[in-house]
RNA sequence: GCUCAGAUGGUGGAACUGGUAGACACGCAGGACUUAAAAUCCUGUUCCCGUUAAGGGAGUGCGGGUUCGAUUCCCGCUCUGAGUACCA
């Protein structure tokens, strides 16, 4: 019988089954093996051809595996708690589990298809009780534990507890919140349980905290940072705003340093570890302190709090912010101003009191952070008396400023010098009056105090008495601390506002209204406009005593580091930038250093202008400089992350529950034989009316019918962070997994899955991993030894290109317009769409004379002779003439459309007419005649249904087979690398294998194998083989050994060998690729059914494949011109005598004496001449 | 912008440590078998010059370099893809 693939691959993959022939159990006497797909989401869709590709490698080299005498563990399950299943659920109302199950059960049947040898005894699912009990545990462990920065690992939360019973809670050495109390033991001894319980919080690895959190209304959830993408969420494309919960969180900054340096010792594609890297983002420097220089205005000091109210009274609206706190200050400091007043305002002062000009006139009055000296509300006039040193050029301006600022704010001012006020009092007065008596009146405002508090406002210690006094940056080039020229610090900063003098007020509001106006979006794309505003305030530099100015800018984030950074515009490219647009001084700090046309941030060559560094080179000075600001105590070194802790809550109904309630507002575990805290069923998978999540819904949902639960549930990471394990020992009741088990079959010797998981499953899995080994649960510090991204499988289009055209019906040509009208439309209605090949597209675009000619053949072939006599004709449309339209890639073959199919595809089609490539007969009905062909354009985008580009592998294995898909997906390409899904080279594969079921057949299809002894060129035809299919699987290179199966097959076919010595080595080495095929051979040759999985694989004999002679390719001057066939035994200068003495070689060289003759042996001959 | 990966015929790709560039396969062209089609088999297929042949020349994104010899190593550039986003 001819290769029956079907009844093949349907025999071998049940005898699989029942036998459980891939079965993996713990066996001392094997080494072991254990190889990891990421595990599938089973969604809706079903599999894509894409999505085998990484499971067709990971099975191949399993199988290989196992055939090495390896004991193999190779698992498949479901991660299938998430949110597609959810959002079906809420608009269809089926419960989550049952769309989840079926969409499982067709995953199953599609991988089964694929003779894939899985251990399918040890199947998981992520939303089975019996497999989130255990997630749950884990939570519960990491909710008992705290990290011990002394030894490096998390430790049981009951260390901690006596740490804080005998040692100040400052001496405790671990990773926690920020606002832990600095406890003694007498006072951790007097506190209640609950104060307790309320402290420990803040050490645990998994606790409650008030984050800010990326809420998705449309989906009503929390999303993590890698979920979104500008600003929108990455799976359905919904805004996304931030906002304040109280949130789980796990701490995964205490093991920052242990997931970086864990990096080094696996073996992961470079880019990832890269991306990984990335994300925890460890940056190494410095923290320094910059005094600062008191406000050049004493006397209003405290008044810039008050800061933004300017907008209301200016008529503008801002932002809204608090200020009462400002006032309040302001109020004492006038009052303050009161008692020192001078001369002239005393003087004036008993002329304008109770009223005596007619007015109310107040004095020492606040208007929005300023003090006016005098002023009359209801006619909105100021009266400013300027003192003795309002006489140089700053204070001028400082006037002219605050004028300025004051008739914003609609007030007018008006000015007398103190010797005006004493010396010429009536004069002063009659001034006022008259001022008074030509201004407009207004209704007297109340006293401009907001109510609003949203706005943080800075903490009373901080603002009276020791008002900051100094800024803190981040660096990780401490050695440019003499580079500095200015600080630069984020508009969101808490000291802008005290910073800012009056003089700079106005700038710095605009700058920061101008910054708030800017979208995150145009701040991201925006990234080259420099801005800024100058605060007005001076900081020291701690070292060099330079005074430095401070300003704000944007490029400052306030959510990295302390939010201020010191600027040094030769070393970094924004600073520069900065500097040369505001016209800072950029100072050179490294004789190597070449800053006159952009920041050169070079640690080469020796320090200068640098004060005790210079001469010094990059380490040293690094080093010099912390131990000096060390002892100064204006700065220390440190450590930065960019990675925050993870947060662990979703408002979502299909997730783990959270094993937690609540007593009292403070969160309890429940115990632990309580466990698996059941996920409870809901009437709606929605929101509850107040808001909570889903879970909230759940009637009598308590605990000991007392207590609320949890309700977030756990994102979609958790079951993933652990999976690997339970595979080992899958069914286990009484722990996640058996000790014995876990420390044989220790970690994942080859993962194989998609790159989206590079810092989001990866991260956590490795995160947890580290975690149960620190409590002993486990043994190896990581996971996943040697990972394999497999590239993505993008999806190829193909397209028909549309003729488009109307009809000039010249119904003014018409006798009977009317009659003649609606004939003519019926008539027209019935003209075909017209399609062009694509080859001619780019001819008819621009070719008039083709077009024209084409048009002439359309109003030809396709009018009648009644419509063309009233003048009907057909006009392409020029402006529009191509309309490009997506094809099902399933009817087409080799870029050539199946007519008949296309037109069957949809009604409008059923008549269209075809315009074919050969051209000679531009306009073809029908079937298209002879050799006419149809030819669809062609794109790569991603695999969509709506792109009608998605290839069904189950399509495939129906045509084709499973060995023949699975050996075509591997041809296809290098593992790693994307690339298009194209089914055009499938055939070859397919022929492969009946060349390959040939060997062992005769014409009639009788299995006939010869028992005869091989010849040598058999023998070296099957060890080439061996060695090439050996070392391309150790080496991921699945490719080429398919492409060198075909050359063996094709080499065996020539030597017409069907010998059992060569044969049955030959399906053992492709038993892996293709096991349908290779099972039923194996039958047919004697063998044990079943035993092919764990036979030998063919061991590799060099003997085989030594030549004695070889033909030597020999280049002239390095290009080859000819082969000379030498025996091997020849040594180089024996082959050179050969070479010269060649009559060929002589005639090349052409009578001249080559100047050199490089001889490799066994590989190479080159004349130089 | 930065980081990483990549660029080879009409197409997918091969050439592993520098040693015959284009293996293998698709497609295409021609042929055999067939009443015909499918299937199968055979031949050719990097480009240019040479009618055929013999033969010659160019050629692995571009420009240089190292070398007897470079797809492979080095320097500079262009383009494509991915990740990241003002991280101090």
């Amino acid at each position: 019988m001819d290769y029956q693939f079907k009844q093949i691959e349907k025999d071998w993959q049940k005898f699989w089954a029942t036998n459980e022939t891939f079965k993996a159990e713990v066996d001392e006497s094997k080494p072991k093996y254990y190889v990891l797909d990421m595990f599938p989401y089973p969604s809706g869709a079903g599999l894509h051809v894409g999505h085998p590709l990484g499971y067709i490698a990971s099975d191949i080299f399993a199988r290989y595996k196992r055939l090495k005498g390896f004991n193999v563990l190779h698992p498949m399950g479901y991660d299938s708690f998430g949110l597609p299943a959810e959002q079906y659920a809420i608009q269809t109302g089926q419960h989550p589990a049952k769309t989840t199950e079926t969409n499982i059960n067709r995953y199953r049947e599609q991988l089964d298809n694929l003779g894939f040898s899985f251990d399918w005894s040890k199947e998981v699912r992520t939303s089975s009780p019996e497999y989130y009990k255990w997630t749950q545990w884990i939570f519960m462990q990491l909710f008992n534990s705290w990290y011990n920065k002394e030894t490096d690992k998390a430790e049981h939360i009951s260390t901690l507890i006596a740490k804080l019973e005998t040692i100040p809670a400052k001496e405790i050495n671990a990773v926690c919140d920020d606002d832990v109390l600095p406890l003694l033991p007498s006072d951790w001894s007097t506190m209640t349980a609950e104060e307790k319980q309320a402290e420990l919080l803040k050490y645990r690895l998994t606790f409650l905290k008030e984050s800010t959190v990326n809420w998705c209304a449309a989906l009503g959830t929390v999303l993590a940072n890698d979920e979104v993408k500008d600003g929108f969420s990455e799976r359905g494309g919904h805004p996304v705003e931030q906002k304040k919960m109280m949130q789980w969180s796990m701490r995964i900054t205490a093991y920052a340093e242990r997931l970086l340096q864990g990096l080094n010792h696996i073996d992961w594609p470079e880019p990832l570890k890269e991306m990984q890297r990335n994300w925890i983002g460890k940056s190494v420097g410095a923290m320094v302190k910059f005094s600062l220089i008191p406000n050049p205005s004493p006397k209003e000091k405290g008044a810039q709090e008050n800061l933004e109210n300017l907008n209301d009274v200016a008529g503008r609206r801002g932002y809204e912010t608090a200020n009462s706190f400002a006032w309040d200050i302001l109020k004492g400091n006038s009052k303050e101003n009161r008692k020192q007043q001078t001369d002239a305002e005393i003087v004036l002062w008993n002329e304008l009191r109770d009223s005596q000009t007619g007015f109310k006139i107040r004095r020492q009055h606040v208007i929005e952070g300023y003090i006016a000296d005098f002023v009359c509300l209801p006619k909105k006039l100021v009266i400013e008396i300027d003192g003795g040193y309002h006489n140089t050029v700053e204070t001028i301006e400082y006037d002219n400023q605050r004028t300025e600022f004051l008739n914003k704010a609609g007030f007018q001012v008006i000015r007398f010098t103190n010797e005006e006020a004493i010396n010429n009092t009536n004069k002063v007065i009659t001034t006022i009056k008259e001022k008074l008596q030509a201004s407009p009146s207004y209704p007297e405002k109340a006293e401009p105090v907001s109510t609003s508090t949203t706005q943080v406002a800075p903490s009373p210690s901080e603002k009276a008495g020791d008002e900051a006094s100094f800024i803190e940056v981040f660096t990780t080039r401490v050695d440019t601390l003499y580079g500095v020229s200015f600080l630069a610090i984020a508009p969101e900063h808490e000291l802008v506002a005290s910073l800012t003098t009056p003089a700079q007020k106005a700038d710095i509001e605009n700058y920061i209204l101008a910054t708030k106006k800017k979208s995150e979006l145009d701040r991201m794309s925006d990234v080259k406009t420099v801005s800024g505003a100058f605060t007005g305030s001076y900081a020291i530099n701690p070292l060099s005593g330079e005074k430095v100015p401070v300003w704000i800018a944007d490029y400052v984030l306030a959510g990295y580091g302390t939010g201020a950074v010191m600027a040094v515009p030769s070393g970094d490219q924004r600073d520069y930038l900065f500097a040369q647009h505001f016209d800072l001084p950029i100072i050179q700090i490294l004789d190597a250093q070449v800053c006159d046309k952009e920041a050169d941030a070079t640690k080469e060559g020796r320090y200068i202008n640098s004060g005790i560094i210079n001469g010094l080179s990059y380490k040293e000075a690094t080093q010099k400089i912390v131990t000096a600001l060390e002892e100064v105590g204006m700065g220390y070194a440190k450590v930065n992350f960019r990675m925050r802790d993870a947060i662990f809550g979703r408002q979502r109904y299909w997730g783990e529950p959270v094993p937690v309630y609540f007593k009292n507002g403070l969160p309890y575990l429940i115990k632990e034989e309580e466990l698996p805290l059941l996920l409870p069923e809901v009437d709606k998978y929605l929101p509850t009316e107040s808001g909570e999540p889903p879970l909230g819904r759940a009637k009598d949902w308590k605990y000991q019918d007392e207590y609320e639960y949890e309700l977030s549930t756990m994102p979609g990471w958790a079951g993933s962070s652990w999976y690997w394990y339970r595979y080992m020992d899958a069914k286990n009741d009484a722990a996640f997994a058996d000790k014995d088990k876990i420390a044989y079959w220790k970690d994942v010797d080859l993962y194989i899955g998609g790159n989206e998981h590079a810092t989001g499953h990866l991260l956590y899995s490795r995160f947890w991993n580290k975690f149960l080994k620190d409590l002993g649960y486990v043994n190896e510090e990581e996971p996943f030894k040697k990972l394999i991204n497999q590239g993505m499988i993008q999806g190829r289009s193909n397209f028909v290109y549309r003729l488009n055209y109307s009809v000039n019906n010249l119904k003014e040509n018409l006798e009977n317009p009317d009659e003649d009208l609606d004939k003519i439309n019926y008539l027209t209605q019935e003209l075909p769409l017209v399609f062009i090949s694509y080859d001619l597209v780019d001819k008819i675009t621009n070719d008039a004379d083709y077009r024209m000619m084409t048009q002439n053949n359309i109003n030809d072939n396709l009018l009648s002779l009644e419509l063309k006599a009233n003048g009907i004709e057909i006009l392409l449309d020029n402006e529009n003439l191509i309309t490009k339209i997506h094809v099902d890639v399933n009817i087409v073959e080799n870029d050539i459309l199946n007519i008949e199919k296309f037109k069957a595809s949809r009604p409008e089609f059923k008549d269209a007419i075809f315009i074919f490539e050969d051209g000679s007969n531009p306009l073809s009905f029908g079937e298209g005649r002879g050799e006419a062909k149809y030819v669809c354009g062609h794109e790569v985008e991603k695999m969509s249904k709506s792109k009608f580009n998605v290839v069904n592998p189950d399509d495939l294995v129906e045509r084709y087979g499973a060995d023949t898909l699975r050996m075509y997906e591997m041809f296809l390409g290098p593992l790693e690398q994307s690339k298009p899904w194209n089914t055009n080279g499938i055939e070859g594969v397919f022929k492969f294998l009946r060349k390959f079921w040939k060997l062992f057949h005769d014409d009639s299809f009788n299995f006939v194998v010869s028992d005869e002894a091989p010849t040598k060129a058999e023998l070296k035809a099957l060890h080439k083989i061996i060695k090439k299919v050996e070392e391309d699987i150790e080496r991921f290179s699945f490719n080429t050994s398919v492409s060198s199966f075909m050359i063996a097959v094709n080499e065996l076919t020539d030597l017409k060998c069907n010998k059992r010595a060569i044969l049955q080595e030959m399906v053992i080495l492709l038993s892996s690729y293709a096991p349908h095929i290779a099972e039923e051979l194996w039958k047919q040759l004697g063998n044990e059914e079943g035993t092919l999985s764990y036979a030998q694989f063919p061991v590799f004999n060099p003997e085989h494949l030594v030549e004695n002679e070889f033909a030597y390719p020999v280049s002239i001057n390095g290009k080859t011109k000819m082969n000379l066939t030498l025996s091997l035994t020849l040594e180089p200068v024996d082959v050179e005598k050969e070479v010269l003495a060649n009559e060929q070689v002589l005639k090349y060289l052409d009578g001249k004496t080559p100047k050199k003759v490089i001889v490799v042996k066994g590989r190479i001959i080159n004349v130089v001449i």
